[in-house]
DNA sequence: AAACGGATGGGCT
DNA sequence: GCCCATCCGTTTG
């Protein structure tokens, strides 16, 4: 039987237990260009009553897809030239969501690379940087600002559980977890969540490789 | 290995 | 006008 996209329910959890529970399950993206499947490593939640959040001061343009439906995407565009991808948590008018920082490709590595190398053409790139960040894995999955409020129970861009790749999953004890990245305000929350030791986390905190 | 600054444009005070 | 939920190349120790 083909594994069906995470529920609306998983959504509804505390979004703290969302982001952990999001470690281990899989990103897919169908294009004209091809697939892409992304095992999400890390992840940070931003909630309600959290000055970091974009939906602490209400709801405005920008932020509507934050307050809208559990288990749709929030897209938003930062620092001139990048975007970034979240699961938005908790029920319709809450404004808490799960920002996605860090996939391990599993399939579709190819595709994925081309579409980094178009925006850094400089230089080959290791696989274990090639999504170790949320403006990275955006590019790598073809995430633009067109799958803003897009239902993720939905083709094209669905989440799939832990085992419809045959993994195991993640367990409690493998999650580490420590403050958000390149946020001022709240910066001593420990909100940011990765799989310990994984390779393809981004940051300093990742293990080392070569 | 870590620290730093430039690119670049939308959103909000 | 200032602030970014970033990335990359360069510099520094």
């Amino acid at each position: 039987m083909k594994p069906q996209p995470l529920p609306r329910d998983f959504f509804l959890a505390p979004t703290e237990r969302v982001a952990r529970a999001l470690l281990g399950t899989y990103l897919v993206h169908d294009t004209p260009e091809g697939k892409t499947v992304g095992r999400i490593v890390e992840t940070e939640a931003y909630l309600r009553n959290d000055p970091a959040c974009h939906a602490f001061r209400g709801p405005t343009p920008r932020n509507a897809a934050m307050f809208g439906p559990p288990g749709h995407a929030y897209v938003y565009f930062i620092y001139g030239m990048y975007h970034c991808f979240n699961v938005v948590t908790q029920p319709n008018g809450t404004g808490e969501a799960v920002l996605i920082r860090a996939l391990e490709p599993v399939l579709g590595w190819e595709l994925m690379e081309n579409r980094r190398l178009k925006h850094r053409p400089s230089r080959a790139i290791a696989p274990a940087r090639l999504c170790d960040g949320p403006g990275k894995l955006v590019i790598a999955m073809a995430i633009g600002r067109a799958l803003n409020h897009h239902d993720l129970r939905k083709s094209p861009l669905t989440i799939l559980p832990a085992d419809a790749f045959q993994h195991p999953g993640v367990s409690a004890k493998q999650i580490a977890r420590g403050p958000r990245i390149g946020i001022r305000q709240a910066a001593d929350l420990e909100l940011r969540f990765w799989i310990d030791g994984h390779p393809c986390v981004s940051g300093p905190r990742r293990q080392a490789t070569q």
